[in-house]
DNA sequence: TAGATTGTTAATCGATTAACAATC
DNA sequence: TAGATTGTTAATCGATTAACAATC
């Protein structure tokens, strides 16, 4: 895979949203499309576009443009695959049980195979199909099942103990609700960092100093 | 406010980490600290502390480091305000609630003053304190109670549509949780946005591809 | 062939990092 | 005064944008 290392992060961040535009074009039928026309679409430079799709070898035709069904597929195959990553989920607050609903129902290329919480009462409730389990049984269940990835609804003083116990157990990678920052005490494994809390702080900044360019 | 004009958005995106490391420092007794002890914590660089602190006028003494008081305080006075934000959300399904949850108990710097909701099953019923009211009355509410935030928790579609007439009632600042790209239709708006799935999606390439470096 | 549009290299822009003078 | 550490200017780095040759 040498197509890895050309590809920086930020252009990593906009795969998903190319996903999204493309799929609404080919629902909407449309066949062909140019590197300015989806720019114009999607608010970003012709450019930016060609370049992102050359970081995986590009997917175009000269003087023709991009053909839909292509690019969807070529896409799709970057960020998802047949072989999905097994998840588990700790913490079925309001928030955990929010993103389980949504790991179990609307995720592509996910599969959520354990749920944990320690409180005793929530503990044999049954979530979006799944029980939810002890996080005592924790190691236990992944030892057997090395899910990849888990997922983070706690507080952050349980992130911070759970993440070197994942992290031996061989969690490659954390979608990570709590305010605890993985990334400072891990460095080879992979975050995705959603402080909620942060983002309402910036968006509070933004609205009483009127920034509103990005 | 010639502040702002110098204040770049990755700068303002740093606010609320540091808010936290700072907070957390000053709970556990820290009078002081220096710029790299700083960075050296928050997984950063000396430079880009101090760049950041400097674009608010800079909080320091030099030769002697930063009072932590002070810097909470230069901080919080950044982050937050005595007047609040009145804020509305839109959409009571799992995350609309797990989020309203938030926004009532934990939020520093809003006032969530209406819930709204399409389904009629969950009109009238109260979530954390909040009457759940008819997406009807949506623009009634907004003329007498001019609040300045909304958030969005509903399909992309119902996004699409309640944006302009949201804009249109001086909504200021958007939390959207939608997938639609608010940012791309309209100008002069401040938006957070929180793709869930987008994010989802670019950890699954990257745990696939096993790019960890940030 | 002429027009269109990509793939790719070059130029620009902005953010991060390094260096250092100011000063506690 | 000497040591430490900031504030601030300069250098570097990386990402975005522009330009253009390749080619359908």
């Amino acid at each position: 895979m040498s197509e890895q290392n050309k590809v920086s992060l930020p252009v990593i961040k906009r795969l998903p949203k190319y996903y999204r535009y493309i799929s609404t074009m080919q629902k909407n039928g449309v066949v062909k499309v140019s590197s300015s026309e989806l720019a114009r679409i999607m608010g970003t430079t012709a450019s930016q576009v060609r370049q992102d799709f050359n970081c995986f070898g590009g997917f175009g035709q000269q003087g023709i443009g991009y053909n839909v069904n292509v690019l969807l597929e070529e896409i799709s195959r970057l960020l998802f695959s047949e072989n999905k990553l097994d998840t588990i989920l700790i913490g079925t607050g309001r928030l955990g049980r929010a993103i389980s609903g949504y790991l179990t129902a609307e995720a592509q290329g996910y599969r959520l195979i354990g749920v944990f919480d320690k409180a005793k009462d929530e503990i044999g409730q049954t979530i979006c199909g799944t029980q939810i389990r002890d996080v005592r049984e924790l190691e236990a269940f992944c030892k057997k099942n090395r899910p990849q990835v888990a997922v983070l609804c706690v507080p952050s003083q349980s992130a911070r103990e759970l993440a070197p116990v994942l992290v031996e157990l061989g969690i490659q990678g954390f979608w990570n609700f709590s305010h605890y920052d993985l990334s400072v005490d891990y460095d080879n494994i992979i975050v995705e960092n959603v402080h909620l809390s942060d983002r309402l702080m910036s968006l509070g900044y933004r609205v009483r100093n009127n920034i509103s360019k990005l």
